[in-house]
DNA sequence: CCAAAAGTGTTGCGTCTACACCCATGG
DNA sequence: CCATGGGTGTAGACGCAACACTTTTGG
């Protein structure tokens, strides 16, 4: 399960299943371990050969095993799910078994219209929860960013992965007090408008202390945004 | 990996192994997955036969995937590692796979002293540290205490299992606070000295809001016990 | 000058730590 | 009356949400 951001959006790397079952339908890349192969090199593999990206400048992590008898048609497939994340994916190379991948929002692929192949739905509800939990803890949210980056390009990861807007203020707060997290690198970005914004480089903490919670309300699976826990009116 | 707390420590299950490799080692108690049976139905049946204890009624969760194709000399084996937690649990029954079986404090089990087999210290260790993370956030401390319990009783779990000593009042007053984790009964319990105890059952809240965290200090392993987040002077 | 985004200051509120203190019981 | 563990009260430190305000740029 491949998540990055473009535009704005949190998307996911789905391909399209050219053979039964589920042919026609999407379906989360995949593949089966081989001999002598830790799941985190197949993991890495299966990676390389969907995306030609190399996987090792990602991060990448164990999410959950699925067993359901059921879960594949043809027979007993027990998978172990991993999650990647990455800044600035290219689209899929073309001539491998990916040919057929594209990158969609998770809203729109969660969004009942779409029906994912096997129990890829409620994986990839699994991994999005995973990865805004992950945010609030740690310091992967800059896996998303290409380097440099500014704090605004780090706030909009935020609000992408968890789906309402963040006080801008206290938000640069807390990363550049987290130390470890943002590495100032002296130089600026200047934007189209707007005030000329300092960039950063990956720090060498992974732990973001202390956490970024969100608000203790269920954030909406929806595109809307509304303010940091504070409701509109 | 079964937990439990006897004797205001935090124990876990091990096997002696019967069969190379790892002949007379320590090991943790496993088998394999059957055909048509889900990874939690297995842990449960494995569990079952370990201690003969009914594993409906005890917290069962999926920890983590070890692959390292070399983790069993015999071949490929890829484990899935359960984390099961329990109060009054029997010494294991006769008669099955499991006479060997035997309770041991976690802190011996990892103090080199005692090598487990395969990568089970790996394992154990993994385990310890889910369980000390997940009393932060949820009310399985709960799943340790044979109900009625009181407050001072679930308070000597989080100090077994966390390793060190927790101030009373406060920790009354964050259990208290947090809705729908203790249900009280009416009952007191009076103890051999001191004032008697009110008595509660397990309530309906899984999540424990807000978190009791640990202070960010690396909690020690070994038994020395120290003032909650102050040093001792 | 204006709009827009970056960045700083401040205030009020809630939570947590540490600790003083009271309560109820058995010996 | 004392020791012991249960339970309440409270003052100071701290963290955070909210928002006013200043800064720096392009148009």
């Amino acid at each position: 399960m491949i998540f990055t951001v473009r535009q704005d959006q949190l998307q996911v790397l789905l391909v399209e299943r050219g053979n039964e079952p589920y042919r026609g339908s999407a379906a989360l890349p995949g593949g089966f371990v081989r001999d002598g192969e830790t799941l985190d090199e197949a993991a890495l593999r299966e990676l390389l050969e969907e995306t030609a990206l190399d996987g090792r400048r990602l991060h990448l992590e164990q999410l959950h095993a699925y067993s359901d008898p059921e879960r594949d048609p043809r027979g007993r497939v027990i998978t172990v799910a991993y999650l990647a994340l990455g800044s600035d994916l290219p689209f899929p190379a073309a001539g491998t078994d990916a040919a057929r991948a594209y990158w969609t929002p998770i809203s729109s692929a969660l969004d009942g219209g779409m029906a994912l192949a096997f129990d890829h739905a409620a994986i990839l509800r699994d991994g999005l929860e995973r990865a805004r939990s992950q945010l609030e803890h740690t310091t992967v949210a800059a896996a998303f960013c290409p380097e440099p980056f500014t704090v605004g390009d780090l706030r909009r990861i935020y609000e992408a992965v968890w789906g309402f807007k963040l006080d801008p203020s206290n938000f640069r707060r807390k990363m550049t007090r987290a130390e470890g997290f943002l590495e100032p690198t002296g130089e600026r970005r200047f934007p189209e408008v707007g005030r000329p914004a300092a960039l950063y480089r990956r720090g060498s903490a992974s732990l973001l202390i202390p956490p970024l919670l969100r608000s203790s309300e269920i954030p909406p699976l929806s595109n809307d945004q509304s303010s940091m826990g504070v409701r509109i009116v």
